[in-house]
DNA sequence: ACCCAATTTAGATTTAGTCTAAATACAGAC
DNA sequence: GTCTGTATTTAGACTAAATCTAAATTGGGT
């Protein structure tokens, strides 16, 4: 049931090159939410040709558009990435800065709590705060 | 038990200048989300001296410091300020780009749901949708 | 193999935010 | 009310994230 990079790039729709290959291969083994700057770092050694900047973010945009991935804001100013697209929530380890993934199930039912007045789409939550040690 | 931009400022400890008390003041009295820049167009005229893009930058980290006022993240790369310091959560029509304010109190207590492998410090739920018509 | 639209590229540009060092202003001491 | 030291403000340079541009490359369908 886990697909690999290449057959999630045809499924939905994205036509293959190493670059977007090896960026969405990066982002789907990693469990840190790396920023475009972290991924061109390092993505750039694993490719034969140079990387450019410019295609990081153009690939990370179609990426985000297929949704192959997702954007992630926890900061002011940068933005971050995570090939974990289902629906879940985000935790902040404020002293590691590390950043793990909560499942939707974790949380009560919040969507339909704002009654009739807002029509949700979607929602984010972000935790801050301190993870106990044995965190994996 | 409203204070005044001058009192809020002398209790948390802020001294006072013409530039804080306007960016103050400014803030108390919207109820939209601006940004830095936004703060700078509007409040630049209302002050006789000119006002420097550095000063209100400083200004806003002085204010979240102090507590007066807080950081508000519902879009990449744009950060937008609050005089609302209440516990309080974020709707976000995506027609319209208004931000309006959802009290802690309408949400069920999702503070203690994580149990005690995370010590959730704080946390923020944004939503996005639409506000139907009978906004304010 | 050929072709062409889609993709990638290097570098310029934009924009949010920070930094610097000199000028100014607030607030407490007198 | 004046003095005075420190905090604040300033203009403008600078940094860093992200976008844009226009030329070069590529890869998938024929
Ligand atoms: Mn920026
Ligand atoms: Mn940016
Ligand atoms: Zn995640
Ligand atoms: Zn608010």
């Amino acid at each position: 049931m886990s697909f690999t990079a290449k057959e999630l790039l045809t499924k939905r729709g994205v036509k293959l090159t190493s670059q977007r290959l090896v960026i969405t291969e990066y982002l789907m083994q990693t469990y840190e939410h790396p920023t475009a700057d972290e991924i061109l770092a390092a993505v750039a050694e694993k490719l034969p040709m140079a990387l450019s900047r410019a295609t990081v973010y153009n690939t990370l945009k179609t990426l985000v558009d297929a949704g192959v991935i997702r954007e992630v804001l926890t900061e002011p100013g940068r933005t971050r990435y995570d090939a974990n697209t289902s629906e879940h929530h985000h935790f902040v380890d404020v002293k590691s800065g590390r950043i793990v993934d909560i499942p939707q199930e974790m949380l009560p039912d919040i969507q339909k709590v704002l009654g009739d007045k807002y029509n949700v789409k979607s929602y984010t939550v972000t935790f801050y705060g301190d993870l106990n040690e044995d965190s994996k």
